[in-house]
DNA sequence: CATAATTGTTAGCCAAGGCTAAACTATTTG
DNA sequence: CAAATAGTTTAGCCTTGGCTAACAATTATG
């Protein structure tokens, strides 16, 4: 809490969106569609990200590590793993610590690299760090190239001055 | 596909989050876990959200449109309204169409608040309308606070000049 | 107004991602 | 080097949010 618990602005300037017409029925379906989708990935890539980042920071990704960190038990990232083993993203022999596969390790760049610019970006706009490493966690994943460029973009022109 | 299918921009200017050191443990669960619980809640918001548009603009919320707009089956959308219920958010009685509760109302508010933010605020800043709907669609549920009201103020500069 | 079409519900299935408890493996240490 | 401790996996359970198919109610129409 703290934080994330402040009064919620209840005013959009101008028109307010709740005016304008609903979207078309598809393309209405196709935007939650998008979210959907977005949701099956989210935690893979969650799980590569923080695999890559332990591996580079710490030497190996032990489950233990893994299962703290994301606040979860053992039994749920040994069986995570497992399920990374099936999609190829990692290679992990039991009781041993793991290894990202090659598409892992694109995937967890990927990730890192759209998880910085997201968090950068919110501190750009003047978001307090504690904040901003909550939201860009959650936001990442439903971030668009566009935005993504976007953000980029604002944040050279914050730093270039 | 389409818009959000762009290249990925591959640096971040200054010091990139690769580099720094892992959050301490206790901090990086809970940011995880604070994506986890926006994920609980996220899905039933979008519902009432819906419903309160729905009946806006429709003067009704029938199954069949929830089901048609969020791109689901209208088994599926029959499950969720019991949970609803349940949740005391919504009131319904069968084969009729659908109230919300205060409660719900209060939620549809706060939730088409956010999402009318997060649009405009994208964009204000220079993203094209598709794609600001798509990405605020999946990133409303996951912006605090303290970063809507930052966005808010981006807005007003924004449009006031 | 009887029947067809539409809309809503129920039953029963599935996968994902949590959990606890118990079993197994590896590592550390007395 | 044996026993204790730490780490990992498996089994089995639960809830959510999808689905299809079958049935029930409502509404529209010939």
């Amino acid at each position: 809490m703290s934080d994330r618990d402040q009064s919620l602005p209840h005013t959009v300037s101008g028109a307010s969106n709740s005016g304008d017409a609903l979207p078309p029925i598809g393309e209405h379906a196709r935007q939650y569609e998008t979210v959907r989708n977005a949701h099956e990935t989210e935690l893979i890539e969650d799980y590569v990200e923080l695999i890559g980042d332990l591996i580079q920071h710490r030497g190996e990704a032990r489950a233990a590590d893994i299962a703290s960190r994301m606040g979860v038990s053992q039994a749920t990232v040994s069986k995570m793993i497992r399920r990374l083993n099936e999609l190829g993203l990692v290679t992990s022999k039991p009781y041993r610590s793991l290894f990202l596969t090659e598409d892992g390790q694109k995937m967890a760049e990927v990730s890192r690299t759209r998880h910085d610019i997201v968090l950068h970006f919110l501190r750009a706009l003047g978001v307090n760090d504690h904040t901003a490493r909550i939201d860009a966690e959650g936001m990442e994943h439903h971030v668009s190239n566009e935005t993504l460029s976007i953000m980029q973009r604002f944040i050279d022109q914050q730093t270039q001055r």
